[in-house]
RNA sequence: GCGGCUGUAGCUCAGUUGGUUAGAGUACUGGAUUGUGAUUCCAGAUGUCGCCGGUUCGAGCCCGGUCAGCCGCCCCA
């Protein structure tokens, strides 16, 4: 028997309802608060990614599908969708005033590398990055944000977790600190660690490994090397989260692993999802524009796994809501004839319905319409067409009624 | 990329030291009720035991390989 791509997955019934439910609440939410959707190719260049993600990152080095296509082009399937997204905002000139531009993403994306239940080789992400602010007004805008599409979906029990991982100029410091930290205690770090210290340090602060959690009791602190723009932003940030009820924490071993990251740096935990594992993070990336070819615009930016963020949904909330419709069961030659005409009125005006057209036993589309959820049946037999009427079945009490033909359409809009 | 585990009906799973025709629950189909589901009763159908090879008189069971999935690591969402 065929089957999918190792990695690769369908989406159908119930989980993919969750997927529709999360991307509807999306776009109501993002399009009140003035983002516009974006779609960029799932093919980009090689170096689109080598520029912004970094080299040094696992994602760039070996868990790309990368390949050269037809014209000889190093093309990748998108790991992640920022670096796109700043690529097609500068190649259309969106940067080039000084209006903020707010921009959202629904869509897939591609990473080789070994699969485990929520995580695929085709994940979906939902995301929203705002160009042109550098504010820690504008950061709020978009946590507030988050924060109403989260709650929306139905989730409690938030918590945002922030850290300031500082700028580039102010980076060699806390590097230095770091690393004679490290080395008053380097035998009590892992063997990764000590790899993390030469290729990216601040990641030795966010190592899993409990041995090294605890041997990074009192480490230097992000926060307490920040220049003093930085830390003014950053204060103003929790000043203004607290002002707006948004719980959070600071964690300042919170370090994210993409190298575009600039000052603020956050995770959304939820306790619903059970232990540590994030559900969501992001930041502010100031000097990506620039470094892919664009003007020296700062933005900020986060990401949302939908995989995860269904899975999630379907523990806390159960099955995904659905909308059954009703269902139009003829019996017999002549009302089979009427129930097509009767369907198709009720379409036209907007009703949702369901149409028997197996011709079989009564019994048989009622035991359909139990197995489908569907609510309401409406039977038309010979009694009704001479009468002109549809007996109503309502499947959750079993109770039926007569509807003259007349008042079907206002009925079951209402219902 | 590294380490461990699993794979039997649509689903959840049993299956003895290797022994004849591989089972249960659930779901499904038909009937009791030719115009009334979900409950009940009766009857029925259902499998390349993931795949390929090996050992054996004989393999769902043992061995090798392979594919897929799960768990941990790496990394991340």
């Amino acid at each position: 028997m065929a089957q999918s791509v190792k990695g690769m997955r369908d989406l159908f019934g119930a989980e993919l309802r969750w997927f529709q439910h999360i991307e509807e609440t999306a776009r109501r939410v993002f399009g009140r608060h003035g983002y516009g959707e974006i779609r960029t190719p799932i093919l980009e260049e090689l170096d689109v990614f080598k520029r912004s993600v970094g080299e040094s990152s696992d994602i760039v080095n070996k868990e790309m599908y990368q390949f050269t296509d037809k014209g000889g082009r190093e093309v990748v399937m998108r790991p992640e969708n920022t670096a796109g997204v700043v690529r097609a905002a500068i190649q259309h000139k969106l940067l080039i005033n000084a209006d903020p531009v707010l921009l959202y993403y629904i869509g897939p994306q591609f990473r080789y590398e070994r699969m485990q239940t929520g995580r695929y080789r085709q994940f979906y992400q939902i995301g929203a990055e705002s160009f042109g602010v550098a504010t820690p007004e504008s950061e709020a805008e978009s946590l507030l944000m988050l924060h109403s599409f989260l709650t929306e979906l139905g989730l409690k029990h938030l918590v945002f977790s922030i850290n300031s991982v500082g700028t580039p100029e102010s980076r060699p410091a806390f590097h230095a600190a770091i690393r004679a930290f490290f080395a008053q205690r380097a035998d009590q770090f892992c063997e990764d660690c000590h790899r993390r210290l030469q290729s990216n340090p601040l990641r030795v602060l966010d190592c899993k490994n409990v041995k090294c959690q605890q041997a990074l009791e009192g480490h230097p602190i992000l926060t307490d090397h920040l220049d003093e723009a930085s830390a003014r932003h950053h204060a103003r940030l929790k000043a203004l989260l607290t002002d707006l009820g948004i719980p959070f924490t600071e964690d300042p071993r919170l370090v994210r692993g993409l190298d575009y990251y600039t000052r603020t740096a956050f995770e959304v935990l939820s306790s619903d999802l059970g232990a540590q594992s994030a559900l969501l993070g992001g930041g502010r990336y100031d000097g990506l524009v620039k470094q892919l070819g664009g003007p020296d615009v700062p933005a900020f930016g986060w990401a949302i796994g939908l995989d995860r963020l269904a899975m999630v949904l379907q523990q806390v909330r159960g099955e995904a809501p659905r909308q059954a419709p009703a269902l139009l069961v003829p019996l017999g030659e002549r009302a089979a004839t009427e129930a097509l005409k009767l369907a198709r009125s009720l379409w036209e005006a907007g009703v949702a319905l369901q149409l028997e057209t197996r011709g079989g036993a009564l019994k048989k589309a009622l035991a359909s319409a139990n197995r489908l959820g569907i609510q309401t049946v409406l039977i038309l037999g010979d009694g009704e067409l001479e009468t002109g009427t549809v007996a109503v079945k309502h499947m959750a009490t079993g109770e039926q009624e007569t509807w003259p033909l007349a008042e079907v359409t206002a009925r079951l809009a209402n219902s």
